[in-house]
DNA sequence: GCCGTTTTCGGCCCGACTGTTTTCAGTCG
């Protein structure tokens, strides 16, 4: 049996390999080392599993895998090691290679201490370091000073307290922080324009730092004003157009500050990301174009920078159709652009009613209930403009029901919609539940109850760590169900606490398209589930979605923005989203 | 070592900042 290597593992494999490259004469093998990088980086952004790549023999489709790599990684597969791979890294000093996830340590200054002070031991080598800046023994290498020894000390710090390696944002955190910094610059009154960019604009699911972007003709002032933040822990770094700062909880805030004519061109840099841009760079270079945040150079002529004042006049320039921010990925958009074909993406207000609503209904559940009641929500939805609402508490409890019980629970909860919710608002109310599907496939309540129910969602809150065939058969079997319309949550996915569960997507997505049902994608900030990457690949199979808030009280229905960013994320177009259809679309649906 | 709508050969994003320099190397995004 062939040895298990993650993708976090192969990725980090391949940097130490770029790393050796590095080391050994950088000039040398400049593009070799670029091409390492660039494979690593794509592998541990990756949310399909490289083996899995493996085995069913599509290395070679891989982006940044090429005909070599492809050969080493056969290898590592099959044997457990790449032997060109082990006589590269066995030049490297070990004790380089845990210094290199220490910001600020690179390579090249990595091997130079390691070498210089004869360290041998990875396991102590952040202690050595350590301990030799506190003697001042750092700052007498040539290269070296006093100050890059205080910077070597406390990036060691940060580093052991975590500061650097905290995790990552979700969105509502992340724009809270945003505001916070905002309204602080504000006071400012040099500033003409200022924005939030990153994957914030991106609306990536999880934020890493805050960027934000200035126009002023006094740069100097705006930089004073930025650096003053109260809240400030550490000035990172200050230039004439840059500055960032570390905020309490370890996070940091980029500004970038450069006259109005060049705002366009500003917005396209610090947007991102970082591949959308190497790709554009790469791509207007052809065309003669040299590109940065200040303007576009033209190669040939001497003449000076071209700028622009706004984005789409931009990529306009370059013959490129506006590329909205949600998918500046590198997944496309470029090419996509050129011809115009993007995709009119899906917009908040072509959102007409949320079908996942958790009410305080007292159906007596399995899991946690609503807060609110019906009707409130029901007014919430038409103060949202909704054309209808589904609500979908989970069932009732069966350790705590007889099958009577539970049938005699969802036929009451059906006359109460009927007589007290349905006919007294013009919003369509639809009689859902949600589901679970227990170990076996099966659906958690008695076949009878489905006749005081429209429709169920169904979605997955027990066993997770079933192997993928049996989960993905699991799932099957329970979406098989005549009225199981929706499959929510799809990967169970919780951010930064629990990994999702093992799905065969290929498989799955066959069924749900062959069948007409609907993948939902989930609002809830933590789950944002189904996730951009694979509601892209389930859009390009032609599977539709549903966008629920899976709200547990009146002001989560807000959260609706949120899921439709994913939705966007994934390429969805209006047509993609069952919940922007009118209110006999949907039922026709819904009643299939 | 990867990659392709001017290419299967000949290219490979661009600039900021810091610390140690006296013109640049290293790191970052």
């Amino acid at each position: 049996m062939a040895q298990k290597f993650s993708n976090a593992d192969i990725a980090n494999l391949l940097r130490n390999i770029a790393v050796a490259y590095t080391l050994k004469d950088e000039k040398k093998h400049r593009f070799q080392i670029i091409a390492y990088q660039n494979a690593s980086e794509a592998i541990s952004h990756s949310t399909i599993e490289l083996q899995d790549v493996y085995r069913d023999k599509n290395l070679e489709d891989f982006p940044g895998i090429g005909s070599s790599i492809k050969k080493y990684l056969e290898e590592l597969f099959e044997k457990g090691s790449v032997k060109h791979f082990n006589s590269l890294l066995e030049t490297v000093p070990k004790a380089v290679f845990p210094l290199l996830d220490v910001p600020s340590f690179g390579p090249k200054k990595a091997e130079r201490l390691v070498t210089h002070f004869h360290l041998s031991n990875p396991k102590t080598v952040l202690e050595d370091i350590e301990n030799l800046a506190k003697n001042g023994q750092i700052a007498e290498i040539p290269g070296f000073g006093a100050k890059s020894e205080q910077d070597i000390l406390r990036a060691l710090n940060e580093y052991k307290r975590g500061t650097n390696k905290s995790d990552r944002m979700i969105l509502p955190y992340a724009y809270a922080l945003s505001q916070t910094i905002l309204e602080y610059m504000s006071k400012c009154p040099e500033i003409i324009e200022i924005q939030p960019l990153g994957s914030l604009r991106r609306m990536v699911s999880t934020i890493g730092d805050i960027d934000l972007a200035v126009t002023t003709h006094t740069s100097e002032k705006v930089l004073d004003h930025f650096v003053s933040y109260p809240g400030v822990e550490r000035v990172i770094e200050r230039g004439p157009t840059t500055a960032a700062i570390l905020v309490s909880g370890g996070k940091h805030i980029d500004i970038l500050v450069l006259p109005p004519e060049s705002f366009g061109s500003m917005l396209q840099h610090f947007t991102g990301s970082k591949f959308h841009n190497v790709t554009l760079r790469e791509y207007s270079l052809k065309k003669g174009y040299s590109l940065s945040e200040r303007g576009i150079k033209l190669l040939k002529e001497d003449s000076k920078m071209k700028t622009f004042t706004d984005e789409k006049s931009f990529y306009n320039f370059l013959g490129l159709d506006y590329i909205p921010p949600e998918i500046r990925e590198d997944q496309g958009e470029i090419e996509a652009a050129k011809t115009h074909t993007l995709p009119n993406l899906v917009e908040l207000s072509d959102i007409k009613g949320d079908l996942h609503i958790h009410s305080n209904y007292p159906i007596e559940p399995s899991h946690d209930m609503g807060q609110d009641t019906m009707i409130a929500h029901v007014k919430k939805a038409e103060e949202l403009g909704y054309a209808y609402i589904g609500f979908s508490e989970h069932n009732p409890s069966v350790m705590n029901h007889t099958p009577e019980q539970v049938i005699e629970i969802l036929k009451r909860r059906q006359e109460f919609i009927e007589q007290k919710i349905k006919s007294k608002f013009n919003v369509r109310v639809f009689n859902l539940l949600e589901l679970d599907i227990l170990v076996d496939g099966s659906l958690a309540i008695p076949d009878k109850t489905f006749d005081y129910l429209d429709a169920v969602i169904v979605s997955i809150h027990s066993s997770f760590s079933l192997d993928k065939k049996k989960m993905t058969e699991r799932i099957i079997k329970g979406l098989s169900h005549p009225k199981a319309k929706i499959f929510a949550h799809p990967t169970g996915r919780l951010i930064n606490k629990r990994q999702g569960y093992q799905v065969d997507w290929e498989v799955l997505f066959d069924f749900v398209k062959t069948n007409n049902k609907a993948l939902e994608i989930n609002s809830w900030p933590t789950r944002l589930d189904l996730p951009d990457v694979l509601v892209k690949q389930a859009r390009d199979r032609g599977i539709k979605f549903v966008v629920n808030t899976d709200s547990h009280a009146l002001e989560h229905m807000d959260n609706m923005f949120y899921g439709v960013s994913v939705a966007r994320r994934g390429w969805c177009e209006k047509k993609d989203i069952l919940n922007t259809y009118p209110v006999t679309k949907l039922e026709n649906w819904i009643q299939e």
